[in-house]
DNA sequence: GTTCCTGCAAATAATTTGCATACCT
DNA sequence: AGGTATGCAAATTATTTGCAGGAAC
């Protein structure tokens, strides 16, 4: 699947800088969530420098825009995927190998059916060990 | 109902101590979750001088002894409710008035058998808005 | 040209840790 | 006594902010 980052960047009302294109295509690129610091680094890695705020500020933008997903893990530190998907679904991430899985199932309406209010955050940060990881004997990173 | 703390300390292999007592009888007449600094002040208030570093190695060992609860909070800081049943169920925590409603409803056997693997923690803390704050038009706290 | 981006350095703020003293059993 | 528990002060660390120079439109 290749994504049309330039008018990504336009639609939020974003210029298209060198450094926004490369986030997008290192989150894209990114078969699991990554933190704030490992964006920073792949992208040094490309000769793409990058000063840590403006990795924060970025992704939070794109967050705030929808482009990608943030994921606060249990070891308090948030984390990214990218995920333009716009229908609604959710997210299994898996705390050993950082894998995340889209899931159409969803717990959401009952659970506000039972509650009458409102859900803001429930199963879009399932965590767990994915099938591979609890076969491995694997766990939850620190 | 009445709860037999220096027991359950006992039971967790932790001394019988004032301050744990008096953490222990303020999350258990609390009505919502509380941060740390929340239970240090609420101490003060009842002459129990304790220190910020004591309230959070206690609210994490009672945490580990599931004597009590975590909630990770969208705004990373961590708070705690009283919750001794050791039967399987859930919390929706309210993030505008931060009640704790107990969910017999339990999304987690459907969401393991689509994943194959092992959710950690998934409704356990599904946060948003409940009933009252949803009708008040109230928002999530900062 | 104007507005938005970015980097750097410094600030925040919740949470932890080291260590000496005081308490529970 | 012997092992914990606690307080204080200092450290840690992810994240944020101010501001000056640079890039996109």
């Amino acid at each position: 699947m290749s994504h049309d980052f330039p008018s990504m960047l336009r639609d939020l009302h974003l210029k298209v800088t060198p450094r926004r294109l490369a986030i997008l295509a290192a989150l894209s690129a990114a078969t699991t969530y990554v933190s704030p610091e490992e964006v920073q680094q792949k992208l040094q890695g490309e000769s793409v420098p990058i000063g840590l705020p403006t990795v924060y500020r970025n992704l939070e933008e794109l967050a705030d825009g929808g482009v990608i997903s943030k994921v606060l893990h249990p070891n308090r530190q948030l984390y990214y995927y990218f995920c333009p998907n716009r229908s609604h679904h959710h997210h299994f991430v898996c705390l050993s190998c950082r894998t995340v899985e889209d899931l159409d199932y969803c717990g959401l309406e009952e659970l506000e059916k039972r509650i009458g209010g409102k859900v803001v955050s429930h199963i879009v940060q399932a965590n767990g060990l994915c099938h591979a990881c609890l076969q491995a004997g694997r766990e939850v990173a620190a």
